[in-house]
DNA sequence: TCCAGTAATTGGTCCGACCAAAAGGACGGG
DNA sequence: CCCGTCCTTTTGGTCGGACCAATTACTGGA
């Protein structure tokens, strides 16, 4: 057990995630209007500069609305919630997502990377294969080493589901999952630690065969089925 | 034609703008490294204070990577790119997307709608049919008006469409049809000029009366044969 | 040639003051 | 009693200067 950096969070980070709380926890509902900057102010000792920034960052991930010389209200996050709200509320829970939040991220996975899936594999090019097998040759590289990297090897995971999104030719796929990426991220950490290292970047290699292969359906049962065998294993826990 | 609400831009979202018009039509490319933000306050008459904030929101809209003490460079937006930063892309264009990002947007929605009715349909309850109708009757009293107000009804009809990823119990759908909703609220546009109003809403209702039957794959079909007519009512313009 | 020491530069943070627009009263004519 | 006009207060938005800590670039001596 390492103590590991210790950074000291600023004012305005502390008094962002002071509101984000007060909000997710409910005790700010939407519609509610915050006090004004002045007031916060004077309330916090923080100088206006720096509430009005932090007032700027929550609008931006979708928490607030901010109307000039109106003020700031909660927003209604059913209609402006965004990615970034949800990483937000899994922050707030210790990066723990509920149960509900794991199934809904696997059905949006198998929607999302099975349909890339089953384009790439209809009309891979050579060019297609060739960026899939560097990207697995680097996590192999990984695999190599004595002292494992789990946060590099997840990276290169990453990347190479990314990389199945970006060769599919479509050009929304990838962004998702660029918005995803903190939820991704944990996901292929924690699968690492189950089913361990060699395991995860072996079904990668089935992925790429597939794909190789053409065939199109059998890709997309593929994730069916281990999206599957990760929940029944997460159910025993 | 009405002149509408004439809102000013303040200083900050000017350079965000120019910024990212740089990037976007190439004068900036992946890799460049921008002014210091001391440079850009003397360019710019621009307070210091302003120009980090105009960086930093430029950096959580993953045009830039900003790193402390050594400056701010444009980022791959492979690497870094979210909806945000494809929208930004799109209004750049005139809010006109391509044929491919079209293409790729309509996927997307099948891939995503697709999955949250068939699950809706699945498990309707009479609370969630009763939200959608609810929606519906707006849709409908717009439709009653002499006056024809399509932005209202593009928005009825995003909130339909977005009511159903919401009732369909998966958390992260709905936040994805809000990620898309500038492109999808320009889509609905399109669809009410080509279509008409009418047309758009009889539409909708039928999708409401498959999930009722609980009919998943009709529900599904449903989908995939309007984006097909949408698509080659695109072709023939 | 090398290296320690130093000066300059960078992003990040913070302050207190000021601006223009909007909201809320106060006032006065009808 | 009503309604427009004027003025004060409050609001978010902006400014320029200051400081910090880390990095980089340079400089002089061994």
């Amino acid at each position: 057990m390492s103590i590991g950096v210790i950074e000291v969070p600023t004012r305005r980070a502390l008094l962002v995630q002071k509101i984000e709380e007060q909000i997710l926890t409910g005790k700010l509902r939407a519609g509610d209007s915050l006090p004004s900057e002045r007031q916060l102010q004077e309330e916090t000792h923080i100088s206006k500069t720096m509430i009005h920034a932090a007032l700027v960052e929550l609008e931006q991930k979708g928490f607030l609305e901010i109307t000039p010389r109106r003020g700031a209200v909660v927003a209604n996050y059913t209609e402006t919630g965004t990615m970034e709200t949800l990483n937000a509320r899994i922050r707030l829970n210790g990066g723990n997502m509920t149960a509900k939040q794991t199934r809904s991220f696997l059905e949006a996975r198998i929607a999302i990377e099975g349909a890339a899936l089953r384009r790439l594999a209809e009309r891979r090019t050579d060019e297609d294969l060739a960026y899939l097998e560097q990207i697995l040759a680097q996590a192999d590289a990984l695999l190599e080493r004595e002292k494992s990297d789990d946060a590099a090897l997840a990276d290169a995971l990453f990347r190479f589901h990314r990389g199945i999104c970006l060769r599919s030719g479509n050009e929304f796929f990838p962004l998702l999952l660029n918005e995803f990426r903190p939820i991704i991220m944990e996901f292929w950490m924690r699968s690492i630690a189950v089913f361990g290292a060699a395991s995860n970047v072996h079904l990668a290699k089935r992925y790429l065969e597939l794909i190789r292969a053409g065939d199109a359906e059998g890709a997309f049962h593929r994730l069916e089925r281990s999206v599957n065998e990760y929940l029944s294993c997460l159910d025993e826990q």
